[in-house]
DNA sequence: ATTATTTGTGAACACTCGTTAAGTTAATCT
DNA sequence: AGATTAACTTAACGAGTGTTCACAAATAAT
């Protein structure tokens, strides 16, 4: 990896990591090339402005927050048992979104809510719909084998969802306080009761 | 109601429309002042500091976001009857949170998640510990007296919390999009199929 | 109606912002 | 090795930042 590449990488992952705590207008280009032990005009050799380096955060970390890339071969030959499944997949899921840019990833999100950038929002909608819609297939899926009680697979999703978001938001959010052990734990204790609703 | 007194909540009002829309940083005093029809030393009348600001926005609504406040006497003489009472609270929590300033503040807190404001962190997670706290009282209520079935109070609160903060941030998040009447109607939804699962 | 007080303006301050240009050092290529 | 390109520094720019101060206008109290 040439040296360009090198430091490129590292902007981007102070970057992440500075407009995660302080918000990208909290932010200065100042701030960026210190934490990398450059002066601000080095910047601007690997980036055209600072709202480009946003855009290439969100191209890099933007895709697949939802989960479907979790979806591996030894995970789908379990979908007829659903409870295991949803057990794995869960844990995979906040294993994932325990990981430290991960993490950053959404506190950015959240932040920049509604900011425009290359003409698309930032949106957390859109990651709440993307794990929604996987799972909407997974339900259907479960469903028409009969592996799981009759019902609205849209519902399911939800209700399964739910509550896997919110337990993020309680132990994977504040960095300062990261519990991913009590995270699988709560996670556990939901699907064992989201179990007893659907089965048949 | 004095002159002085006036200016001042609409600097509120103002202040936490565009914090939220924009956040703190991405708000500058003159944004502020010209929104309210002021020049930017006009606003020093009021407020010590930019900061200042943003630290009684926070006194003023900061409070009982969790629902307590909803709980009225109508309300609780529903306790017998769990999912009459369920479907009540989350429709009136529902609403209360579609109320536009309920808006803004949600979307400022999320936005200024982890920053510090007089010693006090802003946290996204006190606002679901606060509410889920309320439902673990209420599900205990509930088990004691046997309206529902025996389980773990804890675990009903965050199942019966998560899907609503989901609710919330799918319909009651994005100003320009949003909509209480799909977000009762899957609240609806949620508190039946919830009900399932918590009866005797 | 006159005074006192409150609320507002206009201009300035010291500083920080994102970005650029010219020149220097370091890495890469032949 | 020397030549070429890439990476970085120093210095500066115009514009915007939060805040202050002396003063003017509007409101409230007497």
């Amino acid at each position: 990896m040439k040296k360009g590449e090198k430091t490129k990488n590292l902007i981007l992952a102070q970057s992440l990591q500075l407009f995660s705590k302080n918000g990208f207008s909290g932010t200065s280009v100042r701030d960026l090339s210190s934490s990398v032990g450059l002066r601000e005009s080095a910047i601007y050799n690997h980036f055209s402005s600072k709202k480009a380096i946003l855009a290439e955060i969100f191209e890099k970390f933007g895709q697949s927050t939802a989960g479907l890339n979790l979806l591996d071969d030894e995970l789908i030959n379990m979908l007829n048992k659903p409870q295991k499944f949803m057990q794995t997949f869960s844990e995979k899921l906040l294993r994932k979104w325990g990981d430290i840019e991960e993490i950053h990833f959404f506190n950015l999100v959240l932040k920049e809510n509604g900011t425009e950038i290359n003409g698309i929002k930032i949106s957390v909608n859109s990651l709440l719909e993307d794990a929604q819609k996987v799972w909407v297939m997974i339900f259907t899926e479960m469903t028409n084998h009969k592996f799981i009680k009759k019902g609205s697979p849209e519902i399911f999703a939800n209700e399964f969802i739910a509550p896997l978001f919110f337990i993020r938001m309680k132990f994977l959010l504040d960095e300062d306080n990261i519990d991913l052990k009590s995270a699988i734990k709560q996670a556990n204790e939901h699907t064992e009761f989201f179990w007893e609703s659907i089965k048949r």
